[in-house]
DNA sequence: GTGTTTGCAAAGTGTTTGCAATTTA
DNA sequence: TAAATTGCAAACACTTTGCAAACAC
């Protein structure tokens, strides 16, 4: 109930709901993020889109809103490439297909996949999250089959 | 057949088989790296192991050597922490805990955990391998229940 | 001897930080 | 206005690179 065909709103709701300030910046940034069909973006590729948008942040802001974000609960970091963070803005337990070759990175429903016999966490921790990513290389045109 | 309880003679067949010249430097990291216990290391952390164990060392030799290790098969690359590389010297398929907390990194067997129903890569790709890292916290002294 | 490997230090990533200027409530 | 946020540029951590000297075969 209210204007909710502006996408606007949605994004300023998420903010509030976080407790973030919704600042020009943020609310650019998560209106990129979570309605521009957008899942998985590293901080650069945020950047690059909100300079194409013609949307004024800086690096180092949007570092920053990544963080807090994710921090906020509304975004999740992946792990899987080293010297280089993604942040999923799905938030819920699904898992992924990578392929370092070119960069792609696509979602697998938690669902589609069984994980059997966790074994029991060492004393002292509890489970926080299961990352399973299964690394994909690109079909050479033949290989022996030896 | 022959001096098989000297250590160096392991890695020096080791560098043998994976075509590396047997370098001093190469020697001694093969040593530290397969004979010394440790399965999970960073460049950083074997370079202060040579160190300390009084072997001249370069830490872009460390790099180099790891990446040659890697590249022959000797070593797996973790991804497990955006900006640090861990490298394990186990490269049998296994999974892993880690808690970023205190960068605890421990091996679970293949054959305690069952994946089961992984989909169908994307056409044009093939599986490479596959990533699981259970992510632990921690215990804080006490949680409410809800 | 010849080609490989090493070490250094410099350059390169991606990311974080300090602080003044700006913006929000 | 007071407190939070932003932008910039400098600082950072980790990794890679270029090239001359050292080394292995």
């Amino acid at each position: 109930m209210s204007t909710a065909a502006r996408p606007y709103t949605n994004a300023l709701n998420r903010l509030k709901d976080a407790n973030l300030r919704p600042t020009r910046q943020r609310l650019a940034l998560a209106r990129l993020m979570f309605e521009d069909g957008h899942r998985h973006l590293t901080a650069e590729q945020l950047h690059s889109e909100a300079m194409s948008n013609s949307i004024k942040v800086s690096l180092a802001t949007v570092y920053n809103t990544l963080h807090q974000f994710t921090d906020a609960g509304l975004l999740h970091e992946i792990v899987i490439d080293s010297g280089r963070s993604y942040f999923d803005t799905n938030t819920a337990p699904h898992y992924h297909f990578y392929c370092e070759e070119d960069g792609m990175l696509s979602d697998i429903p938690a669902d589609a996949v069984q994980i059997e016999g966790i074994p029991s966490v060492p004393s002292g921790t509890q489970l926080q999250s299961v990352d399973l990513v299964f690394r994909l290389k690109r079909d050479s045109v033949a290989r022996d089959a030896a």
